[in-house]
DNA sequence: CACTAGAA
DNA sequence: TTCTAGTGG
């Protein structure tokens, strides 16, 4: 879970074509754990080969990132390393509720209540290594440069766009922001439907651009009293005051301008060590400049040895995105050549 | 969530 | 051709 603190952004609908050229990075754990949340057959468990394994992860990544490849658009995925210290207590929560959605799920199996089973399946659902070592092996298979940060993917991503290493980086949440990220994609899928959370119903919703410093200026804060803000309310690496939203937290730096100001306003001045050792975080993660962004030939004998003869997928569908991907390679080469003569 | 066959 | 319901793995 994110600082929320997006009601405070406003964001500007973009259409697939602004992204045509364009280097987009993707908090790969983000779109992993979507992927195993909502593709789910009618039961509500997550689709499977015949031995078990979990495939909606493989089929998400192979549909979607295909479906952007043919747009032009060039995928990086990033990649979580080693949480920080600080994450452990929200790790640990999520852990629980997860257990307790688990829980839920096998006592709604025994009434036999389809939605709730539906509801507590997704939300018991759990990304372990197998699922994140065979998305990357299927990213590679498909030519897609992934990136391993040495902690928080978004992070990592937020530097890269720094870096001008990409042009976007696309997420759900706004934790990119706080991490200095100045553009943020959201909503970006291929049939421009998003699940609305604890419901089993789909939206229309179009893909939308954040450009943070707009948001700055139009609130009237800089970076730093944007990260204060989301600190007040919480994020994943400190716990926020009780009963501050966005609006609150907007407001009570507007009047003391630090959230050292508002804590001590509080006379709660012994969460300020906490607060500013998330706050160090946020501004110098852990990242690294060790990665090369490379776009290779999709390799149809590899895709189709592990998803078709280890996963059970379709061959035809396979060998359909195989040949997307590189036919849209090619044009891509031909018209950076055609710009040289 | 994305794909696809069949309906409209 | 476009839309919907059902399947995929």
């Amino acid at each position: 879970m994110g600082a929320d603190i997006g009601d405070l952004l406003e964001r500007d609908e973009i259409s697939a074509k602004d992204l045509d050229g364009k280097i987009v990075a993707f908090d790969a754990f983000n779109v992993i754990y979507q992927f195993v949340t909502t593709i789910r057959g009618r039961d509500g468990q997550a689709l499977t080969d015949t031995n078990g394994n979990i495939t909606s992860h493989l089929a998400g990544l192979l549909y979607r990132t295909t479906s952007f490849v043919e747009s032009g658009i060039k995928p990086v995925f990033v990649f979580d390393g080693e949480p920080p210290e600080l994450k452990a207590e929200t790790i640990e929560k999520r852990r629980e509720l997860r257990d307790k959605a688990h829980e839920k799920w096998k006592l709604a199996v025994e009434k036999g209540d389809t939605a709730e089973i539906y509801k507590y399946a997704q939300a018991s659902a759990r990304i372990d290594p197998q699922v994140i070592d065979e998305s990357k092996m299927l990213l590679s298979m498909m030519g897609i440069p992934i990136v391993e940060s040495p902690s928080e993917g978004e992070a990592q991503a937020a530097f890269m766009l720094e870096q001008k290493s990409v042009d976007y980086v696309s997420s759900q949440d706004y934790d990119a922001f706080i991490f200095g990220a100045p553009l943020v994609i959201r909503n970006l899928t291929v049939s421009g439907k998003r699940k609305l959370p604890g419901k089993n119903v789909y939206v229309d919703v179009a893909p939308e651009k954040v450009d943070f410093q707009k948001n700055l200026a139009r609130l009237g804060i800089t970076k730093e009293q944007f990260i204060d803000i989301a600190l007040l309310v919480g994020t994943d690496f400190n716990k926020g005051l009780e009963r501050v939203g966005a609006k609150t937290g907007l407001k009570l730096i507007r009047e003391k301008g630090t959230f050292e100001a508002v804590l001590r306003s509080k006379e709660k001045e012994d969460l300020i060590p906490e607060f500013q050792k998330a706050k160090a975080f946020f501004e110098h993660p852990p990242v690294t400049r060790d990665y090369v962004l490379r776009w290779e030939k999709a390799d149809a004998d590899k895709m189709v040895e592990f998803l078709c003869r280890k996963r059970d997928f379709s061959d035809d569908r396979v060998l359909n995105a195989c040949q997307k991907i590189n036919a849209a390679r090619m044009a891509k080469k031909k018209t950076t050549l055609d710009q040289w003569f």
